[in-house]
DNA sequence: TGAATTGTTATCGT
DNA sequence: AACGATAACAATTC
């Protein structure tokens, strides 16, 4: 479930806990989930100390000294918990850092989807990520040429972590919505306008999305907000906050997809 | 009990 | 060959 802005969060309340801690040990319950080796992984990672926490599209980036990287994917279920000394750990913890301080930062993963990864070389470990939404290079003008230059429906490319990095499938039907766009949309057949409100659509709802800690649905993603802003996304029957059309579901790309088919046409 | 959930990868077709 | 579409898969919850 975590994406883009969910991850940031993450990010954004790890960085104070973790940021100039060393990493004493690390355990795995779930060897198969650590890149590229357990053995590998956690000689690289040990007795390294943490410099910065940060996010590329939905992964969690730890930047380590006196070098290396630690990338960590939550997929489906994954989170992050700290050890309590006096409370038995969380159900799922799949990996467990322990710090410095003794401190333990539990990896909690219901469905053992989550990857975490060494990597030597940050660039390398994210060549096959699409642009950073967010970033200021990422422009209207830029995006417009991406879509021309591909002959796709709009929903699967832009849930497409190599064309796009950060959508998942809450936020893309957030921005088709506000953008106007059927989720059917030919990339390459998109106005000028409608390539601008697609920008403008994506750029604000992942905004917004970080402004309210993002979506919590269900156990998997608590402490944020942003299903009280959700305008289609599992709003199915409900009636569109525009126009009052019911909200229909349909299926995308073997993804559940929520649209107003009144407010959201091919153009 | 089986339907639903999602990003990634492998495979198939054009 | 390159690209797009599709199926399979990881494992668990309700």
């Amino acid at each position: 479930m975590p994406e883009l802005p969910e991850v940031e969060t993450i990010a954004r309340r790890l960085a104070p806990e973790l940021e100039g801690r060393r990493i004493h040990s690390f355990v795995s319950h779930w060897p198969r989930q650590v890149l590229p080796g357990l053995t590998q992984a956690t000689r690289a990672m040990t007795d390294r100390r943490v410099l910065s926490v940060s996010r590329r599209g939905k992964l969690l980036v730890w930047t380590l000294a006196p070098a290396g990287f630690v990338l960590v994917h939550l997929r489906m279920s994954g989170r992050f918990e700290w050890g309590e000394p006096d409370r038995a750990d969380p159900p799922h913890v799949r990996a467990v850092w322990t710090l410095d301080t003794g401190r333990r930062l539990l990896f909690c993963d219901a469905r053992k989807f989550g990857r975490i990864r060494y990597a030597d070389d940050l660039a390398q470990a994210t060549a096959q990520l699409g642009p950073e939404p967010l970033d200021s290079a990422f422009t209207s003008q830029h995006l417009g040429d991406m879509l021309a230059a591909r002959a796709r429906h709009l929903k699967p490319l832009l849930l497409d972590q190599s064309f796009l990095a950060g959508l998942g499938n809450i936020y893309t039907d957030e921005a088709l919505f506000r953008a106007g766009l059927h989720p059917l949309t030919r990339s390459d057949q998109l106005s000028p306008d409608a390539v601008r409100r697609l920008h403008r659509a994506i750029r604000s709802v992942l905004r917004t999305g970080i402004q309210h800690n993002g979506t919590s649905l269900d156990w998997i993603y608590p402490g944020g907000q942003m299903q009280d802003f959700l305008r289609v996304y599992g709003r199915t029957g409900q009636p569109c906050p525009v126009c009052a059309t019911p909200i229909r579901r349909l299926v995308v790309g073997q993804r559940a997809t929520h649209i107003c088919e009144h407010c959201q046409i091919a153009r």
